[in-house]
DNA sequence: TTGGAAATGGAACGTGTGACTCATTTTTTA
DNA sequence: TAAAAAATGAGTCACACGTTCCATTTCCAA
C-alpha cells in the first residue's frame, strides 16, 4: 500500500497546529522528498497557502506528484484539502495586531465619547509596548542587571510622572527583599538621602521630558559621588544620559497630553525581577 | 468605451488600502451589480482572497463576468490580479497579534535568559490590555465618569502595589487642576483624612487580592459617611465590591510573581482624563 | 415613445490546474 | 548479491478555472 496510512481511518488534521504537530511527530520517518516537502510547508505557510502545486512543487525542489503524496500521506485527500487547511490558519488569525491598533486609533480620534478617550490610553500602550520590545537594547539590559545586581542599596529617583514607576519598583524590590531607598520629593530630606548613597550602591534614575530639575540636579550629585547610575529616559539628549553608566530610551506614545508608562513599566519591572534572579543565582553560586 | 477609464494611465491599487479607499470614492458612481461586488468585496476580503471567480459570484449573487468588469473597472487586467491585492493583504499582516504573544510567551517561558523576563512582562501587559479592552463595561465606565465629574473632591486609596496607579491618577488630576487628595500610608493621618470626605466627594479605590487590610477598611469607613466609592479591583468577591457604587473588574496577566499594571493604568488614565473632559463640558454648558 | 448606449446575463473557449498512472530509481529485506 | 518493496520522476488527462464574446435587458436622453 503506496498511500501508507492514508487508507486507515486515522484522523485527518483539520486545523493547522494539529497538522503541525502531526507533521513534526512523524518527521523521522518520512521519506526523503516528502520529509523535504513537509519542511517547506512548516517553514513557508504561506506559499502553501497560496500557491499552486506546481508553483510550490518547484520552489520545495520536488515534483508536483510528490506534493500530492504529501497530503495523501497525511490523510487528506490530495493537496486541495491540504491547501485548505493553510488557508483556514490566514483566514481565521484575527485581524492583524496593526490592524486592532489601527482600528482602536481611528476610533479614539474620530468618536469623541469616552469610550474614545480608553481606546485611546489602550492603543498608546500597546504602542509603546511594541516598540520597546522591538527596541530594548539587550547589551545595556545585561549590563544595567550586572550592575544594579551587585549594589548594596539600590536608589530610586524619579519625581511627578515617572514618580509611579519608581514607586512600583521600590516595591518590587521590597517584595524581592533587596535593600532599597525610594527618593520621593515630599520630605525634603533628599539631599541627605543621596548623601548616604557610595560607589557600592546603585542608582536607577527616572525622569522625561520635561526633566524634573530635582530630579537632575539629585542625579548630578549623586553621580559624583562615583555611584553608578542606570538611567530610564527618553531621548538620547536627556540630561540624565550624562550621568549615567548605563541608560534605555523609552519611547512613549501619549494620548490626550499624557504619556503612557506601559513600556516603562515593564522595562522596570524586567530590570528588577531578572536582577533578583540574578542575585539568586550569584548568592547559590557563592555557597556552593 | 465600456471598461471606463481602465484604458487612461490611471493608477491601479497595488496595495489594499490604497484600493478600499479608490472603491469607497467611486461607490456612488458604480453600476448597481458593480457596486454590489464592491460592497460584497470590502465586507468579505478573505473570500475575495481564498474563493474562486466562479464561488464568490455565486456569494456575492451576481455573474462571474461581472466580476471581471468590477476589476477591470479599477484598472486591474482581470480578476486574478484584483485577487492577488486581497491576497497581499493576508500575506503580509504579520504574524498575528495572538501568534506574536504566544511567541514571547514560549521564548519567556523556555528561555532563562534576562531578554525573557523582559518578553514576559511585556506579553502580560499586552494580554492585560487586550483583554480589557474587550471586557471593558462601557455602562459602568460612563457611570464613573459622571459620579467623578461631579464631586467637589476626589480621594484616590490604595495602598502596596496598586499604589503606583493611585500616585499617577493623582498626578493627572493635578494637572488637569481637579481637586485630589491621595490618601497613601506614610504619615498614618489616615482616619483623619478619610474623616474630611462628604457625600459630595467620590472614591476611587483600588486593590487587588491579596486586599490590603488597610485600603478595604479604609474603604468600608469612607463609604459609611455616605461618600460614593468607584472600586478598580479584581474580582466579582472583591471586598472593595460591596462597599463601591461602581466597580471595575481587572485582570491583570502576572509574570513571575508580579502582575502587570498595564490595564489598570489604561483604565485609570482613561477614568481622569475623561473626568477632566466632562468637566469643562460641563463648565462650558454652565457659563453659557 | 423611441433611439442609442451602457449594463448585465449566460454560454463558449482555451489555458493551466490537480490528480492519476506508469516507468524508473532507490532503499530495504532475505 | 538478488529480489522485493517503496519512493520518485515524468508524462498524461479530465476538468475547473478565468476570461471573452455576444445576445438581451435596462437606463437615459431626445
Amino acid at each position: 500500500m503506496g498511500l501508507g496510512g492514508a487508507t486507515m481511518d486515522e484522523r485527518v488534521p483539520r486545523d493547522f497546529e494539529t497538522l503541525r504537530a502531526t507533521i513534526l511527530e512523524r518527521r523521522q520517518s518520512l521519506p526523503k522528498r516528502i520529509a523535504q516537502i513537509a519542511a517547506y510547508a512548516l517553514d513557508n505557510p504561506d506559499d502553501i497557502a497560496f500557491g499552486t502545486a506546481a508553483s510550490i512543487a518547484a520552489s520545495a525542489g520536488v515534483q508536483p506528484s510528490t506534493l500530492i503524496r504529501f497530503a495523501q500521506q497525511l490523510g487528506f485527500d490530495g493537496f486541495t484539502s491540504l491547501q485548505q487547511v493553510f488557508r483556514e490558519r490566514l483566514r481565521e488569525r484575527n485581524s492583524s495586531y496593526d490592524e486592532r491598533l489601527a482600528a482602536l486609533r481611528a476610533k479614539a480620534e474620530e468618536g469623541a465619547g469616552h469610550r474614545a478617550i480608553f481606546d485611546g490610553f489602550v492603543a498608546a500602550a500597546s504602542t509603546s509596548l511594541s516598540d520597546i520590545s522591538r527596541t530594548l537594547n539587550e547589551p545595556h539590559f545585561e549590563e544595567a542587571i550586572a550592575l544594579l545586581a551587585k549594589a548594596e542599596t539600590i536608589y530610586v529617583l524619579a519625581k511627578r510622572r515617572s514618580y509611579p514607576v519608581a514607586s512600583y519598583i521600590a516595591y518590587a524590590l521590597g517584595k524581592l527583599k533587596i535593600r532599597n531607598q525610594l527618593i520621593e520629593s515630599a520630605a525634603g530630606l533628599n539631599a541627605e538621602m543621596v548623601a548616604f548613597a557610595t560607589p557600592s550602591d546603585a542608582v536607577i534614575a527616572i525622569s522625561f521630558s520635561p526633566y524634573a530639575p530635582a530630579t537632575i540636579e539629585e542625579t548630578r550629585a549623586i553621580s559624583e559621588q562615583g555611584v553608578p547610575i542606570v538611567a530610564i529616559t527618553d531621548s538620547s539628549f536627556s540630561p540624565l544620559a550624562q550621568f549615567a553608566k548605563v541608560w534605555f530610551e523609552v519611547a512613549e506614545a501619549d494620548f490626550g497630553g499624557f504619556r503612557s508608562l506601559s513600556a516603562t513599566m515593564a522595562l522596570a519591572m524586567a530590570l528588577t525581577v531578572a536582577v533578583g534572579e540574578k542575585r539568586r543565582d550569584t548568592g547559590r553560586k557563592r555557597k556552593a
